[in-house]
This record gives structure tokens, C-alpha cells and sequence, in this order.
DNA sequence: CCTGACCTGACACGCACCTGAAAAGCTCCA
DNA sequence: TGGAGCTTTTCAGGTGCGTGTCAGGTCAGG
């Protein structure tokens, strides 16, 4: 799937590109609503993440040209804390979403399933893990049918690590997804979920490797 | 369920609001045709009340032009008694039914029940939650044979939760599909409803997502 | 056997959520 | 018109879960 996103500060657009592209979706990158209009001239994207405030004007411009030019291209709005009336206003422009920054990368993630999954009735995929299925897009984890309840920050954790399927995951790039936004962390806590995570999922779902990070084990991607 | 009201008479548009709301839908009112236009385009409705003498135009085109448009949005005419050949006209132009002013509101609730049947996809299909038989258009919820009665709020709540099905549905969510717009609500309305529904319906039936929402479980979808 | 990296049980705090009850608002009917 | 009987909304107090932190234990490698 291919993403737009529409945003001018620099250090959350790079983390949350890097993280859509770890996701496995193209993704361009525009910090006007000048280029964004271009972009969308020229290319039919699967999904918006707008951010309202851009020093060349309103992003509910756009999005009301969007819409009334009929296009239906799915929109999550990237909100700052203290705009919560132009999120409200931006719903009944015909926004599909919305996330209040700081948000956490897992938390991006769910809604744009969601939403992806709203829209083009994609059969939501799930992961195997040994005896486990997990849907990361319904945060909904089953072994042998049975339920298992994860809290935010588990997802979070298990999310980053899902994201990059068997590669290596340094801790420090767990950190950055739980706390992209300079909330810096000075315990363990990483350890903590992964101790967490593994007493509810089974010890031998993540593996530790010293000194480098951690990694887990996909042994399939299937949809329903 | 969310509907548009298309009336320029205040004291009329206000009661009728007042009742719809009061039946648990959104309502949007508008006294425009201009408005009118801007709100279909920006949100999905259930159900348009069309009144067709408006200051600024014939409803009538409206209507047609939604009908062009391929827009089915199922609209009841509510028309004076003087105005019999406009709503001839008007059920030429794709609208579903009428009201001849003053209407009593019983009757409105009536008719909206019955188009809004009509359009439902699969006449009067009924969800299984655990030993709850649910039927969201004929409004009845049974255990065991027994009637549970919800309010007009508690159907609307159910109703985002059992549109989304095994989704999750964020707090917001909810508010949105049960104010219309700028009806900001600055109190835990839906956790009180939640709370409620749990009380009547069975404590398992509503799962809780901390921080990110509430979800329901339907175990099948059955038509009788 | 020593060192540093990692694991994990326990705990305190805060916040999200729950819920009973009171206040306000509605509809309907006499 | 007014009041009975709802429903809806607000509020406040209580509860429990999630979170981050730490301390002591364990393990791997040199």
C-alpha cells in the first residue's frame, strides 16, 4: 500500500516514514500543502496521514478540495494537543481518523489497519508464532483459541518487534518506538516488557541476543 | 444512526431534532440547501428529512442532484398540507417516503423505523452474543425467550459497537456516531453507557481496551 | 571465578475506568 | 399547562490496571 504523509516537522516525519516503510509500505514524504497537492494529482495513494498545521496554510483546505473533488482517499489527521477543534472540524471535512501527537508508532500502526481495512475490506492478516496466532491490526492474540490480553505498551513492544520479523532489534530502537518524542528512559524498561511479553506468550517467542538486541520468530503470514 | 434535517421552520426543526436525538441517532440540522450540500458531501447519513419549500430553493433539486450523483441515501419528505403535488414529485425523484405537516412524532419515528428497515440489507437478521439474541432493526434483544428493553442512547451505543463487530471502537468513536456536530461532550457519557449495558446485557459482553477502547464479541450472524 | 548483561518479582503511583445517585431534560397525557 | 415517569447528562468517589523503577538473582563469556 502506498502512503502520503503530510507533515513539516523533521524528526517525526522521519520516524514515522521510517516506521510505515518498516511496515512495508511506500512512502512520500511532503511538508507542504503545495507538494501534497501535486503528489495527489499524480499518484492514488491507499492512505493520508495529514498534519493540519503547515506553514503554507490549513491542511482542512486540502481536505475539503479532496472531498470535493470526490476523492475518497483515506485520511488520518495528525493533531497536536491544544487543536483538538480543528481534529473535530477535520472529521466533518471527511477525515477518517485522527491521532493526537505524541503518538506512539504502534498506536499508528493499529488505526491505519483499521482504517486500510474500513475502507478496502483487505482481509485482516494475522501472524503465526509457534502455537500462537496474533493479529497485530485487532490486537488480538489467541493460543489454541484461547484469548490473551496484552496491555498498551506490550503491543507497542511487540509490534516494533513484529514489524522487522526476524531481524535483530536493538533496545534503543524498542525505546525510540515506545518514546519517540525525546520522553527519554533511563531503566530497564525494556527488559521489563520483554520479560513481560514472554511470560505471557511463552519464553521461547523472543530471543535475546547479548549485547545486540532481541528478536522474534515469524514462521508464517496468512489472512483469513 | 445518523441523520440530516433539512428545515428552515425553527420551532418545528427543533422538536423534530430534539425527538430524533431523543431515539438515540445523530442529528445534523441544517436550514439551507447550501448546507445542506456541504454536509452530505462531508458525511455518510442513514437518513435524510427533507423539507422541500427552503428559502434558498427547492429541495427537490437537491434531491434529484443526490440521486445523479448515485447517492441513495434514503430521505423522507416532510411537506405542508398545501404542497400534496411537490411530494408527488418529490417520490418521482427517489424519495421514500413523506410526512404531511404537522405530523405527530410517533408517526415520524414510525416511518423512519420502516425505511430505515427497508434499507437494511438483510431483512430482520439477528446477532448471537453469548445466550443474547440481538435484532439491531426491529430494536429487541431476548435471553431465553426474555425481552430486554434498552433506551434510545443504549441502542445507539450498541449499534457502533455491533457495526464495528470484533473491531475496537476508541471512546471517541462512539461519541461521534451518537452527537452531531460541535456537540462536544465534556463528560464520561459513554462509559455511563457502557456501565448501563453491561448491567442489562451481562458484565462479558463489552470488553474493556484500556486507553484505547471497547469492543464486542458476536458469536454469529444468523437471519430467521 | 569475575564481570557485565539480562531477567524478573515486587511495589508505588497515577490515571483510566466504573458506577450509584442526583440533577436536568424530555414526552406524553390528563 | 402541569406534572408523572421516563431518559439523558453530570458528578464524585472508588477501584483496579498499567506503568516505570528498583533490587536481587541468573546466566554467558572471558
Amino acid at each position: 500500500m502506498r502512503v502520503l504523509l503530510v507533515e513539516d516537522d523533521a524528526i517525526l516525519g522521519d520516524a514515522v516514514k521510517a516506521h510505515v516503510a518498516s511496515l512495508g509500505h511506500a512512502v512520500d514524504w511532503v511538508t507542504t500543502l503545495e507538494d501534497a497537492s501535486v503528489s495527489l494529482r499524480a499518484v492514488t495513494y491507499s492512505l493520508m496521514l495529514l498534519d493540519l498545521r503547515l506553514p503554507d496554510g490549513s491542511g482542512l483546505t486540502l481536505l475539503r478540495d479532496m472531498r470535493g473533488r470526490e476523492d475518497a482517499t483515506p485520511v488520518i489527521i495528525l493533531t497536536a494537543h491544544d487543536q483538538i477543534s480543528d481534529r473535530i472540524e477535520g472529521l466533518n471535512c471527511g477525515a477518517d481518523d485522527y491521532l493526537v501527537k505524541p503518538f506512539n508508532l504502534g498506536e499508528l500502526t493499529a488505526r491505519m489497519g483499521a482504517v486500510a481495512r474500513r475502507y478496502a475490506r483487505i482481509p485482516s492478516t494475522f501472524l503465526c508464532l509457534g502455537e500462537l496466532k496474533v493479529q497485530p491490526t485487532e490486537r488480538r492474540i489467541l493460543r489454541k483459541g484461547e484469548d490473551i490480553a496484552l496491555s498498551g505498551r506490550e503491543w507497542a513492544v511487540l509490534d516494533t518487534l513484529l514489524a522487522r520479523r526476524t531481524a535483530i532489534v536493538s533496545k534503543s530502537q524498542i525505546e525510540e518506538a515506545l518514546y519517540a518524542f525525546g520522553a527519554e528512559i533511563e531503566s530497564n524498561t525494556v527488559e521489563v516488557y520483554v520479560s513481560r511479553l514472554r511470560k505471557k506468550l511463552g519464553r521461547e517467542v523472543i530471543e535475546t541476543l547479548r549485547g545486540v538486541g532481541y528478536r522474534i520468530k515469524v514462521d508464517d503470514v496468512k489472512a483469513d
